[in-house]
DNA sequence: CTAAAGTTTCACTAAAAACTGAAAAAACAG
DNA sequence: CTGTTTTTTCAGTTTTTAGTGAAACTTTAG
């Protein structure tokens, strides 16, 4: 018979896979999502050299696909006392987890696009002909969205979970 | 000196070649989005040569992407009467191009995340343990949390376009 | 039907991204 | 300091993804 540490281990390394592979398709890499699903779903916080072992991963891809979780702010270092280890232990709270992942895409994608649409807009802001106008015009609509969608997700960083959820279901019911 | 025609190219032909950039960073190849940022910035239809002649790409590959934009429902296919050819034409309504993207993102990579996290919580449910338990738990804040997000994209996908900013606007200040 | 125009597919190539493993650098205990 | 442990970097390799171009297929005009 099956003990039940046995059977969590086998779902948690399929939930660990499953998150790879969403990973891929969400632009992430695989590695990197497989990692995050690991320290989310793990008791302790992991060294360097247990996530290469869990994950049959060379230490470079291990240290530097950590890394990158640092600074998504999805996972941060702790040390043991009395060790000289570093050990990486995950954001668990799901909200907490949205709203970092939001912060760091505004800044990824949102923000090097205004540039440019704003560029563009400003560029063509007198132009005369059809063709001009029409692009100009485009070029300050898409301007306006992005402003939005920009302060949108401010918004969103700075709401706590319980006040957002009460929020967003009032609103769309 | 310089046209205005002139100058509306070359300023087009820059936010081509950004959007494109762009768009390998959002996890979209960069070919597709260089064809939505012309179809989207032009005045009239394109057909599949043209869309290679500008972009200089193969025909294959301008092919292939512009189905794909298709299915996005980001391009549709008009034809011109009295000729045989396809023509190209992008939605121009920012919004509405939101909806879509949001649509389909959804059904991309919120309806499998969900299925995933439903079947990981389902399985682990009457777990004795510690460990099984607090993983059940997280699956269970996932599967809630993306439950959320999936009726949020739901109802900004049937919001029209004024009463969404009006409402997102009065949440939000 | 036949031929021309247009669309789609696909084996191959090119480019980009991810990963490895080992060496270098840094941190630290004694 | 010196030797040991741990972290970081990086040149080279593998894997994955994107793109090419020509052939196959489809559609329609004559």
């Amino acid at each position: 018979m099956k003990g039940e540490a046995d059977k969590l281990r086998e779902i948690r390394e399929g939930f660990v896979a499953q998150w790879g592979v969403m990973g891929t398709q969400w632009g992430i890499n695989r590695t990197m999502a497989q990692i995050h699903a690991l320290l989310m779903t793990g008791a302790d916080a992991m060294s360097t050299d247990e996530v290469m072992e869990e994950l049959a991963i060379s230490r470079g891809n291990a240290h530097t696909n950590l890394k990158d979780l640092v600074n998504w702010g999805l996972v941060r270092i702790v040390t043991k006392k009395g060790e000289r280890k570093e050990y990486f232990e995950a954001e668990k709270d799901v909200w907490e987890i949205f709203r970092r992942i939001v912060e760091q895409r505004k800044r990824r994608e949102l923000d090097p696009a205004l540039q440019t649409v704003e560029g563009c807009a400003e560029e063509t802001k007198g132009m005369k002909t059809k063709e001009g106008k029409a692009f100009h015009q485009q070029m300050v609509q898409l301007e306006e969205f992005v402003r939005f969608a920009s302060k949108m997700s401010d918004r969103v960083g700075s709401l706590p979970h319980g006040k957002a959820m009460q929020l967003a279901m009032k609103l769309f019911g």
